[in-house]
DNA sequence: ACTGAATATGTATTAAATACATAAAGCTTA
DNA sequence: TAAGCTTTATGTATTTAATACATATTCAGT
C-alpha cells in the first residue's frame, strides 16, 4: 500500500470508528534550554507543522481520547492533561487548501463534514521523557520554542496561544509547573521555568522563600555535581502535600 | 399538527440544519432574593427540569450559536456570556430513558446520535431583565436556587456544579458580579451577591473598602429612598474603567 | 421624639509581596 | 595552588495588601 492508499483506509476507518466533525488538539508543553518548548509534527510528504490531535471513538469519552492520543504520541502515561478551551469557529480550515499542502490524493480523502470542532487539551511534559513516535501520517516530530512558532496548520497558531494564556493564568493559581520537570530539580531551573513561562525576571531570594513557603517541595541532602560552578541542591515534588494542599485549597501563586 | 408531530418536524430540522452530536448548553446565573438562581426549564407534558439548551447550525459559530440561544431565551443581547467546560463523557444520557421520562413518541423521534457532546456556557444576567420566552418545547420557565435544586435531566446538575465553581474563581479573579445586578445598585447589595457567590460572610468595611479602591465603580449622588432605614447610596459600573483595568490586568480580587 | 434595623465609615494589626547585596562553592587557567 | 569567573544560596528592611473590629447615622414607623 502506498502513502495514498494507507491515507485513504486511514480515513474510512476513522470516519468509521469516529465520531464525525469533533476533534482533539493537543498543545504538549515541555521545557528544555530554558524555553519552553511545543510538540508540534510534520505531515507526510509536506513542510507544514501543526499540533499532534486525533479522534473520538464513539464508545470513549473526551478526557480518555485525549489520554489516548498523548500516550500514543508521547509514550508517557502519568501526565498533566487538561481540557481548556473548545474551538468551534465557523471557519477553521479551508478543506481544499489543507489538501494541497499536504498532497492528500483530493478533496475525497475522507467525509470530512465541512467544520470540525476540536477540543482543546493541553499537557505538561517531562521532556526528557518524552520519545515522541511518528505515525504514518507523520513525517516527524519536533520540539519547538513557543516564541518561535512557524505559521502552523488549521488555527493551531491560535489555539496554541489560548493553552499558553490557560497555563499562565493557572501558574499563578496552582504551582503546575513541576509536571514540566524531571523528578529531581534544582531550585535555579524552577525558578526558569517559571521566568520563561511567565515571560518576567523573577527575584531568586524571593522566589526560593516563596517555593519553599508553600511547603510542596523537599530539599535533598543530594546536590547536582559536575556542573563549572557551585553546586546547587537538588528537590523533589511532594506530590501527597500537593494534593493535600490543593484540595484545601491553600494553593496560589502569583 | 398535535405536540408528537410537532417534535417529530422540530427534530429533522435540527438534524437537517445542525451539526449532530454536538449541542450547548446554558447556565444562566441571576441574582434574586439574596440567592444565586439558575434559569431552568420543564419540559413540556412532564415534569422533568433541565438547562436551556439547543443546537449549533452547521454554518455557524459556536459561540454566535451559544448568543442565539440565549437571546431566544431570555431576550437579551447584550449579557456576559463565556464558555466553560466541554462535556464528553461516554455515557451523559440514556436515550431510552429521556425519551420516556418527556414522554416523547419512541426513540425514534429524531436521529440522535447515541451520545452528544456538549459546550457548556454559562451566562451572567440582570435578573430584571430577562422575559423568559418558552418555546413548544417548553411548559415553563423557573429560576431555581443554585443550593436547592431537584434531579435534573441528562448530567445538568453535574454541569451547574462547574459552571459555578468556574464562576467562583472567576470572581476572585475579576469582578464579573456586576453583571448579575441591574445598572445601578446599592454596595450591600453587591456585598450579598459576592457573599451568595463565595458563600461566605464578608466584612462590610473592608469590602466597601476593596471594592471601590478598584476604580471601576462610581458612587451616584443619588440615593435609593422609600426603603425602610438609612438611604443607601447607589453605584453604577464604570465599563470604560473596568476595560481598560482589564486590559492592563490589574484586576484581582480574593 | 423615640425605636428599630439597616447603612456608612476609620484605624490598628497582621500577613504577604517586594526590593535589595554579599558570601560561598566549584571549576578553569595561569 | 592561587586567583578568577560564574553560579548558587541566603536575610532583612520596606511597602503593600488583607484582615479584624465598633460606632454613629439615617429614616420609616410608631
Amino acid at each position: 500500500m502506498d502513502y495514498k492508499e494507507q491515507l485513504i483506509a486511514f480515513f474510512k476507518d476513522v470516519d468509521a470508528r469516529c465520531i464525525l466533525g469533533l476533534s482533539i488538539d493537543c498543545v504538549i508543553f515541555g521545557f528544555y534550554d530554558n524555553q519552553l518548548k511545543v510538540l508540534l509534527l510534520r505531515w507526510k510528504q509536506s513542510d507544514e507543522w501543526g499540533l499532534p490531535g486525533g479522534f473520538i471513538y464513539k464508545k470513549e469519552s473526551v478526557d480518555v481520547a485525549a489520554q489516548r492520543i498523548l500516550e500514543e504520541r508521547t509514550g508517557i502515561k502519568e501526565l498533566f492533561l487538561q481540557q481548556f478551551h473548545t474551538f468551534g469557529e465557523e471557519v477553521r480550515y479551508n478543506r481544499a487548501e489543507i489538501s494541497r499542502k499536504l498532497n492528500w490524493p483530493d478533496n475525497s480523502t475522507r467525509l470530512w463534514p465541512d467544520r470540525t470542532v476540536s477540543i482543546g487539551y493541553f499537557a505538561l511534559v517531562d521532556f526528557m521523557k518524552v520519545t515522541p513516535t511518528a505515525d504514518f501520517l507523520t513525517d516527524e516530530y519536533r520540539w519547538l520554542d513557543v516564541e518561535k512558532l512557524p505559521p502552523l496548520l488549521f488555527d493551531h497558531n491560535h489555539i496554541i496561544e489560548v493553552a499558553l494564556k490557560t497555563l499562565r493564568v493557572q501558574l499563578s493559581w496552582q504551582p503546575v509547573g513541576y509536571n514540566l520537570l524531571p523528578e529531581k530539580f534544582t531550585m535555579p531551573e524552577l525558578q526558569r521555568l517559571y521566568e520563561t513561562i511567565l515571560n518576567r525576571p523573577l527575584d531568586p531570594r524571593n522566589f526560593s522563600k516563596k517555593m519553599r513557603a508553600l511547603g510542596i517541595i523537599e530539599r535533598l541532602e543530594e546536590q547536582r555535581k559536575g556542573g563549572a560552578f557551585k553546586s546547587p541542591y537538588l528537590f523533589r515534588f511532594d506530590k501527597e502535600k500537593y494534593k493535600k494542599a490543593l484540595q484545601e485549597g491553600h494553593l496560589s501563586f502569583s
